[in-house]
DNA sequence: TTGAAAGCGCTAACAT
DNA sequence: ATGTTAGCGCTTTCAA
C-alpha cells in the first residue's frame, strides 16, 4: 500500500504538507500543489493506515461489542441497533463474538472456561483501544464476571453482572406479564392457564410475578394448578394444553411462542377453535406469531432499544467518566392479535 | 493504559528487554528479572496495544467481512462459519455491517449510494489493513461493485459480481430443485404445482430450471400452467394453493417454506390432509419447518459451508497470492419430511 | 544477558 | 505557504 510518504517523493513535498492536504486543512499548500497531491494520492488508490492514525491520535473512536453468541435470534437486532446509534455519533464498532453455543453446546453456565473467555475476549478489544465496551448475553441471567481490567466503560445488556458495577440494560417481563393477564382479564377470562418455563429460569420467575400481580388486584385467589412448568420446547406446549384444557381454562399464557405453536398443535387436532372457545397468548413475537391463523398475539420485546439505550450508556460513561449502575428496565411491548377473543 | 516503558522504568531494565520477556522469548533476561517483569506487567493490568504491535510488524492476521445486512437470517451463521475457520488458523475478523436492509428499506437495487457505501467499506478495512475482504448479499444476485483498490484479496458469498474476477461462493439451487422434483416423482407424483418466486428472482430462475431438468428425464411434458408465480410472501402461497388444487396437482413445490405455510393454511382450511391427499415441499428449511405438523419438507442451504469455504478461498489468495475466480456451487441438503406422502 | 537505536505511518506543535 | 521534528507503543537487529 502507498504511504503518504511516496507521495511526498512524488510531489516533492513533505509528509506534513500531504497529510494536511489530505486532510482538509485550509492553506495547508498552495491550490496546484494541493491538486497535484489529491491526484497522486487517488492514482496509488492512496488509503490512510488508521492503525497508525490511531496509534498517533491516542483516540479510535470505536466501542467494542461483546457477543456471547452471534446467531442467537436476538443478538443482530442488539447489535445493529447500537451500530446505528454509533454511526450517528461519529463512532464504530469493533465485534468480538464469543460463540458460547457453537462452543459449548447449550452449556451456558458461568464455567471456569467461560470466565477465561470473557476475560481474553475483553482484553482483546481493550488491546484494539476500543473506548468502551458493550456485553450481550444469550438469554437474560446473571453473569459472576466483570472485565479485569479496571476503569473501561462497560454496559451489559439482557443480562446483568452479580456485583452490580456496571449498568445492565434489560426488558421489564414483571410488567409485560402483568398486562397480557389484564388484556385476558378485561376479556372476561378469570380461569387463565400459564405453561411457564422452568423456574430455574429468570424470565419465568418475573413473568409469573406479573401474572399473579394481575389477579392479585383482580382478588382472583392464585390456582397453582393452572400453572405448569414447560421446557421452552413446542412438544411441552402441546401437552401441557391437554392438561390445562382438561381443567377448564378459557385462556392460556405461554411464556413463549414455540410452546404457544404447541397449543395450537393441539386445538386444532381437537378441533378447539382458537380466538373463540380458547384465548392463547404467547411471548417473544417471532416471525411466526403474525403467520399463524389466527394470529397468535405475543410480547415483543425491545431489542432495538435496548441497543440503543446501552449505547447511550456507554457514550455517558465515556463523555462523563462516570458510572451510574442503575439497571435500565425497557418496557415490552404487547401485541393483541385474533387468538385472543372475549370470553363465552 | 499502562505501556511497556512504564514497566520498563519500574523494573530499571529496557523496553526491548520487556517486550521480550512477555513475548516468552527464552533468556532474554535473568529468571528473577524476567519473573519481576511479569509481575509488575500483572499489576498494572498490562495490555500490550495491538494497533502499535501491528502497524510495528505490518501484519494484522485478519481479515474483513462485509454483510449487507446482519439481520438478514442466514447472514449471522456465515459469518460465525468464517470465524470458527479463521480462528483454526490463528486469524480473527474484522465486521463492517453495511445495514443495506435498515438503511434503504428493502431497496437492494445496484443504487449509486450502494456502490459508494460498498466502497467506503471496503476502504475502511483496508485502512484496518484487513488481509483479505469476505462481501456476504443479503440474497442471491448480481453485484455490479468490486474494491476499487486493486490487488486485495476478495470473495464474495450469497451473490457474484457482474465480472468475475474474484470467486464467489454460492449454493446449487437448480440441483436441489432437481432433487426435490425427483423425491415427489419417486413417489408417484406427476401432477407437481410449483410456487415460484417472482421470475426476476435468479434462485426461482434455478430453481425452475433444476424442476424442469427432473421432469423432462421422466418423460414428463412440461406444463406451465403448473408454475405459478408468488412474491414470497405466505398470503401468495394461500391463494396459488387454490389455483394449483383446482388444477388437480397431488403435490406442491413452493420456492421457500413461508409460501409453504400458505399451502398449510389453505389445506387446513379445507380440510385437506396434508402428506397424504396432497404432497407439500418447502425450501429454506427454517425452523417453522420442524414445528410444523406434519413437518414440512424442505431445502437446507449450506450456509455454514459457505461460510468456511470463503474462508479457505480468502487463505489460499492470501497465502498463494493468486485468484483462482472460478465460482463454487455448494451442494444444498434434501429434508424429505411427513408433508410429504406416496401418491394415491 | 541486556540494551541502544531505528522505524512502522501518521499527526501536530512549532519553526521558517 | 511549507517543512522540521518529535513521538504514539511496539518489535527487532545488532552491538556490547
Amino acid at each position: 500500500m502507498a504511504t503518504i510518504k511516496d507521495i511526498a517523493k512524488l510531489t516533492g513535498v513533505s509528509t506534513a504538507t500531504v497529510s494536511n492536504v489530505l486532510n482538509g486543512k485550509e492553506g495547508a499548500a498552495g491550490p496546484v500543489k494541493a491538486r497535484e497531491i489529491m491526484e497522486v494520492a487517488k492514482s496509488l488508490h492512496y488509503q490512510p493506515n488508521s492503525l497508525a492514525k490511531n496509534l498517533k491520535q491516542k483516540r479510535t473512536c470505536a466501542i467494542g461489542i461483546v457477543t456471547e453468541d452471534l446467531t442467537a435470534f436476538n443478538t443482530p437486532d442488539i447489535v445493529d441497533a447500537i451500530e446505528s446509534y454509533c454511526e450517528e455519533n461519529g463512532y464504530e464498532i469493533i465485534l468480538a463474538n464469543m460463540r458460547l453455543y457453537k462452543r459449548y453446546d447449550h452449556n451456558y453456565t458461568d464455567t471456569p472456561t467461560h470466565g477465561q473467555l470473557f476475560d481474553a475476549t475483553v482484553r482483546n478489544l481493550v488491546a484494539k483501544q476500543v473506548e468502551g465496551i458493550i456485553y450481550i448475553g444469550y438469554h437474560y441471567r446473571e453473569i459472576t464476571y466483570l472485565p479485569s481490567m479496571i476503569n473501561i466503560p462497560f454496559v451489559y445488556v439482557y443480562c446483568y453482572p452479580s456485583d452490580p458495577v456496571y449498568p445492565a440494560v434489560l426488558f421489564d417481563d414483571e410488567r409485560a406479564a402483568y398486562e397480557v393477564t389484564n388484556v385476558l382479564l378485561e376479556n372476561g377470562h378469570k380461569k387463565i392457564g400459564v405453561i411457564s418455563g422452568p423456574l430455574s429460569s429468570l424470565n419465568a420467575q418475573q413473568r409469573l410475578r406479573g401474572y399473579q400481580k394481575a389477579l392479585y388486584e383482580q382478588s382472583i385467589p392464585y390456582n397453582a394448578e393452572l400453572t405448569r412448568y414447560g421446557d421452552w420446547e413446542r412438544k411441552s406446549g402441546y401437552e401441557i394444553a391437554r392438561e390445562l384444557l382438561g381443567q377448564g381454562v378459557s385462556a392460556i399464557f405461554a411464556f413463549n411462542d414455540l410452546m404457544a405453536l404447541g397449543v395450537y398443535m393441539y386445538c386444532m387436532e381437537k378441533g378447539i377453535k382458537i380466538g373463540e372457545e380458547i384465548s392463547v397468548f404467547g411471548y417473544d413475537n417471532r416471525d411466526i406469531c403474525e403467520w399463524y391463523k389466527p394470529a397468535l398475539a405475543s410480547v415483543e420485546m425491545p431489542m432495538r432499544e435496548m441497543g440503543s439505550k446501552s449505547a447511550e450508556l456507554i457514550f455517558s460513561q465515556i463523555k462523563r467518566r462516570k458510572v451510574d449502575s442503575q439497571p435500565v428496565l425497557l418496557r415490552c411491548q404487547v401485541h393483541t392479535r385474533e387468538s385472543v377473543g372475549r370470553y363465552r
